[in-house]
DNA sequence: GATTGGCACTCCCAACGCTGGAGTGCTAAT
DNA sequence: ATTAGCACTCCAGCGTTGGGAGTGCCAATC
């Protein structure tokens, strides 16, 4: 993708278009812009810059005759190279932060305020995985009788990770020989890597080997999936939005919001930038994103435990605002995270 | 509210309107209800049928010269009076069946693959809240030092939900001591009913006592919240019906799907009575659901655990099929639970 | 060469009027 | 109680129309 030039004032215009039309979501024209903006220029230059920047991509009109929106490309080109200081108000960050301490000391909570914040200090709606842990010891172990031939098996891994699983019998078990089972499995597999349980399991035999192999099953999964729950807030609020007006793009944006098939794809992506991603229309990846950007990050201490957190909405979004926020959401997780694990 | 008598013909005249309204989203004349269905009269007399219907407040039309829809009433006659068997058919009863013994064995799986299910086989979108317990004992409870000064108690409830939570202490804590703290708060704890605990809590103090107290807190919460995860599945479908063609509809029934609080309000209603329960334009005690109908149960095992599980859709829904869905997606997790919770 | 004012042109959009058709309500006859 | 007939109503669809916002181009200006 070749740079493209442009003179201070046509980056204005196009900053300005794109201000004018994420706050009225009209197709804005060369007069109003001369009209509200002193430029110091007549309508008719502006003209001629809008025609330019059209001519470079950066704009379109709808119709012949109408105002000038901004195409995927003018989105781009405005994060990339126009955008202001993204960062939220002070004021803002503070309640925010009093929230976080607020909440209950819990990852589950965080996520759900995170989420919740997040819908509210931008205009779409939010969405975040629940940690995913890099390296998956087993810190702890335990096997707890609920009736006579179910046993759960509680598994906390070294990240502070809780799994669970239910294992039913053939036949009863005894709490001796559960507790039997349980020690000997502490004793061998906590703090093992994952790479060498299966060469332990082998000492094994019976309940105890059979409990083995389901934990390592369960950790192999939880290796490979991004962060098991999903949390969502806000949609109602995004669908106000006027380009969602008709049927098939509600439609479309929803999906966007319920498919977990998209983060899984997405995941790697953001996990190797460090900063907030913004994926504008699908960015040419995903077809099914016409009108809709994302805007995440990741989340978490690195090397040990990360997820993914951001928002969907409309292409047409206050960038600067929405960016400015979930960098604040994921820094505030990383501290908090980082208490934890760091 | 009056028990009103309606002629055999004119209960099947409701019948046939609601019938054809629901498959095809149009107001239903007389003629066509003539033509389509032989019932032995002319198209004038079932324009009188419809005019008493209308009269009894069951139909109403959009416009002098349109055809009739049934008002709330009418759905809510026809689903206490006359709808047909509601059992879904065997072939698919097998098949989510199979899908159930297919998947792992844990609550959340099986949730998951509730809504999954329930949002295939109605046209609505379906939803879930994780089982409450009804009488929360400790059964286990683990205290696992992360770092320094983090500390996670993991307690394993008698009914097997597990909860979670991080404690932060001022000064590090050492292994031997959160074990002894973990041994007494066992011994004591285990198998008490709640109503015990403040007294037996009296006993300790120091680093144990702080974790008793942590422990009391987190069963008093999970007594009076519902389930604190709500499963969902299935909002892209729903939006596909054409009621939900314009903005402020489409709001309303996403509101409805995301709201927590309405699933709280509601919780008590549905616990009370054992079959599948039918809420029809808000019955009149939620203003915002107007052509919004729930299909709700509880599932779970009686005296155990609880939760929530049903479909939230159109009014204009098939209502039959979507009941006996939820009727049996409820009986298959009944089944399930009953294994674990006995 | 960039900027400007002028002007014809384009195209949407909302309003209007028209028409066909489906459906009703009423009435009189069976 | 049921039926056929008939006038009436009202919507949905369609073409028409007029205004308005905005463009593109050109010739003049700095």
């Amino acid at each position: 993708m070749k740079e493209l030039q442009l003179s201070q004032r046509r980056k204005q215009v196009l900053r300005v278009v794109i201000q004018e039309y994420v706050k009225s979501a009209q197709p804005v024209g060369s007069k109003s812009i001369a009209q509200k903006y002193d430029m110091g220029v007549s309508a008719s230059t502006i003209r001629n810059d809008l025609a330019a920047l059209e001519k470079a991509g950066l704009l379109t009109h709808p119709h012949t005759s109408a105002g000038r929106i901004p195409t995927d490309d003018g989105y781009r080109y405005f994060v990339t190279h126009l955008m202001a200081h993204t960062d939220l108000p002070s004021r803002e960050r503070q309640m925010i932060r009093h929230q976080f301490h607020q909440a209950r000391r819990e990852i589950d909570q965080w996520l759900r305020l995170s989420t919740a914040v997040l819908a509210k200090a931008s205009t779409g709606a939010a969405l975040a995985t629940s940690p995913r842990s890099m390296s998956s010891r087993v810190k702890h172990l335990e096997l707890i009788g609920i009736q006579d031939t179910v046993v759960l098996l509680v598994l906390v891994l070294a990240t502070g990770a809780l799994k669970q699983q239910l294992i039913t019998l053939e036949q009863p078990i005894f709490q001796e020989e559960l507790s039997r089972a349980s020690n000997q499995l502490n004793e061998e597999l906590s703090g093992a890597n994952i790479a060498d349980l299966p060469e332990k399991l082998e000492g094994f035999n019976g309940f105890a080997r059979e409990v083995g192999e389901l934990v390592l099953n369960t950790l192999h999964q939880s290796k490979e999936q991004i962060g098991e729950r999903v949390y969502r807030h806000g949609l109602a609020q995004v669908l106000a939005a006027p380009e969602f007006a008709d049927g098939p793009q509600v439609r479309r944006i929803v999906q966007v919001f319920e498919q977990r098939s998209l983060l899984q794809e997405i995941y790697h992506d953001v996990m190797e930038l460090n900063d907030v991603q913004v994926m504008i229309a699908g960015e040419g990846r995903f077809g099914d994103m016409q009108d809709i950007s994302l805007v995440l990050s990741r989340y978490g201490v690195p090397d040990r435990v990360s997820g993914l957190l951001g928002v969907v909405g409309p292409m047409r979004m206050p960038y600067g605002r929405t960016i400015g926020a979930v960098r604040y959401v994921a820094t505030l997780l990383d501290e908090l995270m980082h208490q934890i694990y760091g």
